[in-house]
DNA sequence: TTACCAGATTGGATTTTTTCCTATATTCAA
DNA sequence: TTGAATATAGGAAAAAATCCAATCTGGTAA
């Protein structure tokens, strides 16, 4: 990441600029890797020895409502279980963390790319939407 | 669920069959939801008030282990950000929660049934795939 | 440049979620 | 029926995330 492109990137999505915002980007950028918060808190305490871990989460999940960092989905802070075990798929609503399922024969059909395959023994492929769902869409908007 | 289904399902898993995991398996599969191991809990609890927390978290893994149940994809216990925001798919290790990339245009098409998309706004179609990684594959299995 | 103030940060407490541990109890094969 | 392997309860502890009040700061308007 070069010098600068914290502070323009913040800037751009009208966001304030402060040290430990740019250190933060600076960290998941670099990680090169899918770091969770603590990973995070634990490379820029580095340089921000008072940092604190509200300000870690708060500003991760800032960034990624702006869209200027990606996440891996989840649903909320626990762990979800399912009764149904057939082939099926998931769609999430980020707001209030419903989750309904859907069945599509194209979906169930998606072959990983064959490079994968081999080195990786892949044991399950599903599909997630996120979204907003019809009742939270109808509930006025934050 | 029928009467002594759940029993047959645990012997067919040569699970040990227990008055816990039987109702247990009821909780998840008649909750007609994607219950957490809380709300599991928060079931069972009425008809087991002495169940603890760790046989709930214990048997949901187990079960999830043997195929009895599912689970919506999450990966360890924490969030997990990630670098890259341009369109592009996860492999996932269960065992070591390792998380990879990789991109394949056929999966960037992906349309989610047009029945769903009128009620939900979709915002982030993505393909997850499970399975085992290279490295966790060499180490010998558990 | 300065002063202001909305918004950001700190540090510590608190909540939530999950796991660990040990004594006791139970399942089920023989 | 009994013994060994396995499961459970209950409570402590760890891990993950959030809350909150006091303080500070970035950006802008004068």
């Amino acid at each position: 990441m070069k010098r600068g492109e914290a502070e323009r990137i913040l800037r751009e999505q009208r966001a304030r600029v402060t040290p430990q915002r740019v250190a933060i980007l600076r960290a998941v950028e670099s990680s090169g890797s899918h770091p969770d918060a603590d990973a995070v808190y634990r490379q820029v305490s580095r340089g921000h020895p008072h940092i604190s871990r509200d300000t870690v989460y708060r500003t991760l999940s800032m960034m990624e409502e702006k869209g200027i960092i990606g996440s891996v989905l989840s649903v909320g802070n626990s762990k979800r279980y399912d009764p149904v075990t057939t082939k099926h798929h998931h769609l999430v609503c980020i707001r209030c963390k419903k989750i309904l399922d859907f069945s599509a024969k194209e979906f169930d059909r998606l072959e990983p790319p064959a490079k994968m395959v081999s080195r990786f023994q892949v044991l399950r492929t599903t599909v997630q939407v996120e979204g907003v769902c019809e009742d939270c869409r109808n509930r006025k908007k934050t």
